[in-house]
DNA sequence: CCTATACACTGAAACGTTACAGATTGTCAC
DNA sequence: GTGACAATCTGTAACGTTTCAGTGTATAGG
């Protein structure tokens, strides 16, 4: 028995990480017992339970991810999928704070997964899910009919998108009102006499894009404004594209005296276009475009903007997520950020 | 033996995922066999190691991450440190994606971990190194005697710094050539008749600042230009606090003719300095700034960029990383990148 | 005094993988 | 015919965790 006992000690008191069964061997006690009082069972003796905690605060114990994970498949990590050329770039990493900031106190990694212009946007997700690599996944580029939503619904995979889908089918979301953002644009935009507005919308594949539409087209018609049709571009495009077919357009006989745009990036791009025409933001059009940050009124003053905030919606699709993997009800998980109305504040005249 | 066999094959052949037990069973081989003929062991023979794989391939079996991680403690996992609030945006993105480019084809995750301001750096470091979290890790932000560095050093876990340190140990890095920046942009200031330069630096905790600013006052001296300090604010600054500060020293009687800025949203900011303290870019004073996207052309034609390629830096890291964790030695992965020169081509006159 | 029953705890098994120490062949030299 | 040896293959045990099915031991009810 004095040996055994040496050999226990060997083998539990080593100096490598503490396991159940160094706590088990300190506190005198079995391996099961600990495990459980760790987690606050009931069927623990409360003095037990606090001595448990107590050892293992002080040796820092910290349960080995990988034996959870193997024994219960729960893998504590959140997984964001993101398009590797198209994504936004603050976006990508707003997102990312935001999701952080929540996960922050929970034992949740967040893994970034990537997928490229060439892959089936379902790639990813396929993987995912068959390598049950994650326990809750995040999406962006939302589609009205989106494979990717139904395929994780229909295994039972909690996720959240960045954008709603149009199908029918209730999953978490978290989305910007890019209708109000339209419309109040529109407005803003008649509301100084532009009557003839045009809009660089997101590109047609995606949920947004509908809901920008919509919102400049009725807003349109409300305000009894006319739209020029830039369909040719999108954000998604080149900056260089954005801006020539910008320029071509500013060169017609009817043009533009307002723009709506949906992307800061490509607002850089019409303004370097307006004015590759000759003519003169402020003055002979107007421009209010979306921004995720505080950048653009320091690249022209006369712009107007929109502020759309990523790390709110990081932060909102996590909780989604963790909320749908604490078994909340899906429905109960979508949110709609309003615009944070700056129109004015970029002209103080 | 009849009623084992039924009972194993209800075992092994799960709906589930495939695992070593399912193709054991299906080969009809034993699970070690089975294991070690997928990666190739020398001890199984050539057909049953290509029979192996084949079915292997066929059922898209995909080893468990938890059993070999739990087994071998290799997580395939690299980690991704970060400041939540002090890095550049456009790095963010950037550098994850080509971090995700290079581990594509490989078996490896990456996870992104997260420190704030109010943190010491080392915390998220030392959460990785005793959870085991992680095979690798990239850090940013890297001091000339940095703490971070010489704890993984110390543990032995592989990892890479963007930025260089200066404590005469060897690890692995990616650095741009700040120094070669600097210079550049002096000597070409000089070369359009610039005399009296300012600096707006990284923050001097930083490595890259010594660099930065040794490259700037040796240019300085070379060309018998002079230098107007501008130490009260660094590209960590908020654009409000370096908009302020520029204009103030734009209204000087002293003031720079010339700007060199080491961050492109920083630069935004001086350029509205400049203007607030009504100087005009290109005429009164030139501004040289760092750029990772090809935006700031489209902000100010006068502005005289260079690129520093953040996705470029993220793909030499996670190289990097891999190699060191690859068994190569961390003095070999060590890597300078030079600044392509993008002087002229803003300035097409 | 015996039997329930609640209470506090425990050992063994399993998750999927790899490493260790064999086991079963067949071949060859002597 | 025997021993040595290589070539292939296999069972068992471990990694750290949780779950299942208990095991004792008081306390209470009859």
């Amino acid at each position: 028995m004095d040996r055994d006992q040496t050999e226990k000690d060997d083998e539990a008191s080593g100096l490598g990480r503490p396991t159940l069964k160094t706590l088990a061997f300190m506190t005198g006690l079995g391996v099961t017992t600990v495990s459980r009082a760790l987690k606050d069972a009931p069927e623990i003796g409360a003095e037990t339970r606090r001595r448990v905690q107590l050892v293992a605060k002080q040796i820092g114990y910290r349960p080995n991810r990988a034996g959870v994970r193997l024994r219960t498949g729960k893998t504590s990590v959140i997984s964001l999928v993101l398009n590797t050329e198209r994504e936004i770039m603050s976006f990508v990493s707003d997102i990312i704070y935001g999701v952080s900031e929540v996960i922050a106190d929970t034992p949740y990694h967040l893994i970034v997964t990537p997928y490229s212009r060439t892959q089936d946007p379902l790639d990813p997700i396929r993987y995912l899910v068959e390598t049950g690599s994650a326990d809750g996944v995040i999406i962006s580029r939302t589609q009205p009919n989106d494979p990717r939503a139904r395929y994780m619904l229909e295994r039972g995979i909690p996720f959240a998108t960045h954008g709603r889908t149009d199908m029918g089918l209730i999953h978490p979301y978290h989305d910007f009102d890019n209708y109000a953002f339209a419309t109040e644009a529109v407005r803003h935009l008649a509301g100084i006499g532009r009557r003839r507005l045009a809009l660089l919308a997101p590109p047609v594949e995606l949920t947004y894009h509908g809901h920008t539409l919509d919102g400049f087209t009725d807003a349109l018609s409300e305000v009894g404004a006319s739209e020029i049709p830039f369909n040719t571009v999108s954000i998604d495009h080149s900056i260089e594209q954005i801006r020539m077919r910008t320029a071509q357009l500013m060169r017609r006989d009817v043009r533009p005296d307002g723009f709506v745009s949906s992307a800061a990036a490509a607002t850089l791009a019409i303004v370097a276009g307006i004015e590759d025409a000759g003519l003169k933001l402020g003055r002979d059009v107007d421009v209010v475009s979306k921004q995720s940050s505080d950048l653009l009124h320091l690249f022209r003053r006369e712009l107007l903007v929109v502020n759309e905030n990523f790390r709110l919606a990081g932060a909102e699709l996590a909780r989604s997520v963790l909320g749908w993997i604490g078994g909340a009800t899906p429905g109960s998980l979508q949110s709609l950020s309003k615009p944070t109305g700056v129109l004015a504040y970029c002209r103080p005249d």
